[in-house]
DNA sequence: GACTTGGATCCTGGATCCAAAATACAGGCG
DNA sequence: CGCCTGTATTTTGGATCCAGGATCCAAGTC
């Protein structure tokens, strides 16, 4: 048996490297939402021509990370409540039922969660909010995969990407952090005792409480960028 | 009042011509799956050079339309049921929950529904299978749209390329075409009768008696294409 | 003094050019 | 007779170049 997937992350390579460094400095903060993005600089910043960023800037684009008009710098998306607020409604959405399905089915593999919930639980302790952002992401992910829909899998992977913003700008919030692995810890058991709506409820609630944490929080400290929107 | 969206759809205009050029090819059946595609044919072809080419190729497999191995011809993209499973799965798992959603909610305007369904209605009369595919689109991107959950909105965008696609491959199906629209108005008389649990029901059954029946057809019928995967 | 208008500069979009990787074909060898 | 190998051709990926549109600043006008 041959898988003819595999394929998917770089494409032009160095395009693909190239969008990697901007994602990653749009996640870290540095180009705060709003900013303009000039292709020759971030070519000469990254020692490459403007080709090669012109493909960067186009794939992020499609991932939604930025917005462009024709003959305009791109500038970095923002994140608003409204963006988080459908995220979750999406993400809702999908893993109650996918979390449902895999109860319903047999043959889950638990080991793998009970790694990530260790983990977790680990993270936790140590207070590694990179490490927690990474492992969340892993443990739904995991889920995805668990579930074999190719489609989710992938259309879950563009929307992690805000989801990680998202996380990353709100940052910590100890107090929730406790309750995360503890309620992934229940979906798992759910699914794993075959209790199919058990667990679909089970991680409904876990996004919702997700969503109405970052809503909380996010509402709190508004964007930190938007330069006043220019009623022109 | 400002909107700032309204952006989307193009970029580089002329490469996101070549793409909508290329998608139609792929949708209409020109192009069929597994077929290579080289950047000087198109670019001779649309008349222009092969920068546009590069970046639609580059866009159309950010959709999924393409799939591409660095320093090779990209190639169309398969339909196979597992796609098509897959699909159906998450349209069941997000349109179930926004119809409850929707029919929760105060405000709902059936109106451009009646419309739609009355369009649906004739031009299942009239056997004209090219609009049926289009209005059943609009009929479920209207209630993406009155959820005003962007995140859905734009994902789904995104899979009804591939909805599309798989309906234009597997087409008629003389039978089933009568029921979608009665279907489609169970779904708008539960969620304007405010009967969440029962809109949803009935979105769910809708989306499984769809899938069901592209399987049945689909599995029938193997791609017509895939030059027997070598097992090199 | 504020607004408009002209021009210079900057930036993007597209075309062309060059190098490297992959494919195809032909000839040689087992 | 079939397989392997070396070379020519094709095709992609990246760099550079050029033209059109946008922004910005300053001067002129009301």
């Amino acid at each position: 048996m041959q898988l003819q997937t595999l394929n998917r992350i770089p494409v032009d390579v160095l395009g693909a490297r190239v969008a990697q460094e901007i994602r990653s400095a749009i996640l870290r903060g540095d180009l705060p939402p709003g900013s303009r993005v000039k292709q020759e600089d971030l070519a000469a910043q990254l020692g490459v021509s403007r080709e090669p960023v012109r493909q960067a800037l186009l794939l992020l684009q499609g991932e939604g990370l930025l917005h462009a008009q024709p003959n305009r710098s791109a500038q970095v998306a923002a994140v608003d409540r409204q963006l988080i607020s459908g995220l979750y409604e999406l993400r809702e959405a999908v893993e109650s039922s996918l979390v449902g399905t895999l109860a319903r089915r047999p043959g889950f593999d638990v080991k793998p969660f009970r790694i990530l919930i260790a983990r977790g639980r680990t993270a936790v302790r140590q207070r590694d909010l990179p490490a927690l952002i990474d492992l969340d992401m892993s443990f739904h992910t995991g889920l995805y995969e668990a579930a074999g829909n190719r489609v989710i899998v992938e259309v879950m992977r563009g929307q992690w990407i805000h989801i990680r913003r998202v996380m990353a700008m709100v940052l910590d919030q100890a107090a929730y952090r406790q309750k995360i692995w503890d309620e992934h810890e229940a979906i798992v058991h759910a699914i794993h005792a075959r209790r199919a709506a058990s667990a679909s409820v089970a991680a409904g609630r876990h996004i919702r409480a997700a969503r109405k944490m970052l809503l909380a929080v996010f509402g709190a400290a508004p964007t930190p960028c938007c330069p006043s929107p220019t009623t022109s």
